[in-house]
Formats: C-alpha cells, structure tokens, sequence
DNA sequence: TCTAATTGATCAGCATACTGATTATCGGTA
DNA sequence: TACCGATAATCAGTATGCTGATCAATTAGA
C-alpha cells in the first residue's frame, strides 16, 4: 500500500481526471461547449422538468453550493431558465429551454462516445465487472460525502 | 446507457468525491491539515529528495500548473522548501523538511485507513479485481489527459 | 398560535484542475 | 557566438467542489 501510484484512492482520482478530459475531447470536437456537470444538470432537468435546485443536486449527487454556479452558467447559456416557485418561495423551479433541448439531443452522440473511450482498456465483460464493483462500493460510502446521491 | 446514474463518468466522479471525503475525515481526525494532492507531493518529494516540479508532477500525474499552487501552501506551512536549481536555474528543487518528514510519518495510518475506507463495501477479492481493471483501464488511456503518469 | 427547527438558495473563502499565455533559461546549431 | 526551439515555472482566467455562514421562507411542535 505504501506506494502512491497504487493507492485506490490515487487510481480513482486519475481515472476521474482523464475521464473528464475525455468528455470535454468529444464533446469539444463536436462544437459544444458543457462541462460533465452542465450536461449532467441538463439532462437531469429535461427528465424532470420543475425541479428545483436541491432535488437536482441530490439526483446527480453534486454539493448544492456547487449546483448554484452550474445553473448560473447554464441560464448564461440560455439553456435553462430559473424562476422562483410560487408554491414555495425558498425554491427555484428549472426548466430546459427548447435551445437546452436541442443541445441535449444533439450532443448525445459525444457523451456516449466519452463513455466509451473511458473504458476503452477493457473487454466488455471487464466494463461490466468494473461497473458492477463501482456501484457496489459506492453503495457502502454513499453517504460519506456532503452530497449523497438521493434516489427518486 | 442513458441513464446518467450508471454511466462510467458519473460513477468514477461519485467515487472520486466521496474518496476525496473520506481522506480529509480520517487526516482531520487524526488532527492534520493536509489535501490528498498535498500529501502525495509530499510523500513524493520525502522519496525522491531534489526534485524539481514538472518531474514530481509527472510522478504524481498532476497538471505543472496545479503543482505551483500546490507546493506553494506546502512551503507557507513548513513542510517543503524550494529553492533555485543552480545547475538549471529555470529548475526549483524541493526537500521535505524535518516537519515535513514528521508529519508523513504520523499521517501515515490515517492514510492507509482512509483507502481501505473507500472499499468497504467490497471483499479483498472484489477489491482487488476493482484496482486491477481500474491499473488496467487506466493504462490505455494514460495519455489523454494533460497530465500523463510518467515512470521513474 | 407562536416559536423553534428546518429547508432552499446564496455567499465568502479556500483548494484543486484546466487552457492558454508569458518569462527566464537552457541546449544545440549555423 | 548568436540565435532558435524546447523546457521550467508562473500567471490570468474560468469552473468545479468543499466548509461554514447568512437570509428568507416553511413546517412542526409546545
């Protein structure tokens, strides 16, 4: 365990960063400009349209002081609008814009082949198993961080 | 694949920042301040006494830029110097100073705790089968990020 | 019903990480 | 020797992410 180099927490961090230089390889080279988190927030607004903030934060399992900044960027992009819930005045309801939409669909293609790439070291049984032991390790510390994943 | 939750990048996202989590709890616990990138340095330059940043980012696969920033608190909090390469002024040459020394060796089991935290949730096969498949996904796409590993 | 605890959003401050640029220095070559 | 490309470090600017705090609005409980 001593060295570095093979420290789980050292390969997880390495991994997470040429992931997102990955995605923002192909995403780039199809002319869009979103982060992992933007397209994340995105997507997650289009399948739950209304949301609001904090329930966004915990479906994609991001902090939500962190959340504020990504739907800032994406309403700069005209890719979300935010407006103040009437029902609860604390919260912000999302909604994807129709250009939001067109981005989404659009940029589809780009996300899938990211997560190809990722794994592109791997046979398809390896994929499978390494998926499989990522989400079984997260089950068990899920709830380490400030910002669990909450299901539906 | 559609579904953002059980896509490789969110997962290897999730697992990063609860791994990030877990670290600062067990070095906090234990009574120190000091980030995962911040320990690697460390421990990186305790090894390998003399060295000048861009090879300790190559040891470490961290962008030149971040590692700036990095030994930068590092020396403002006495566990680093740096000095002026004479043989190769452009160079900075960093040494672990005695406090330096002190505190990796007494971090140290918060460390290891921390690691074996983040696999919890599988048994010793399971995790070595993660780390195995994580050395090997890893190993084909080193090189796409701006921040390669690079060997000794 | 009045108040206390909770919740949603935001902010300040800090530490990664990235891109792209600049500065100083080095090494090889015309 | 004078220059030119490469390299080490740094900087400016942007985007995550975190902790801890504040503010407004809601909910639950005495």
């Amino acid at each position: 365990m001593a060295d570095i180099a093979n420290m789980p927490g050292h390969l997880i961090r390495r991994f997470q960063q040429i992931a997102v230089a990955i995605f923002h390889r192909e995403v780039e080279a199809a002319g869009f400009d979103l982060t992992p988190v933007q397209y994340a927030a995105l997507e997650c607004v289009a399948r739950a349209p209304d949301i609001d903030q904090a329930t966004l934060a915990g479906l994609i399992a991001y902090d939500r002081t962190t959340i504020t900044g990504v739907v800032d960027r994406l309403v700069a992009k005209g890719l979300l609008t935010r407006k103040v819930n009437e029902k609860d005045r604390r919260a912000r309801t999302l909604h994807a814009s129709d250009a939001g939409l067109d981005v989404l669909r659009r940029v589809a293609p780009s996300v899938e082949a990211a997560q190809r790439a990722m794994l592109k070291g791997l046979s398809e049984q390896e994929a499978d198993e390494f998926l499989r032991l990522t989400r079984k390790a997260l089950g068990a510390v899920n709830d380490l961080s400030r910002a669990p994943l909450r299901q539906r």
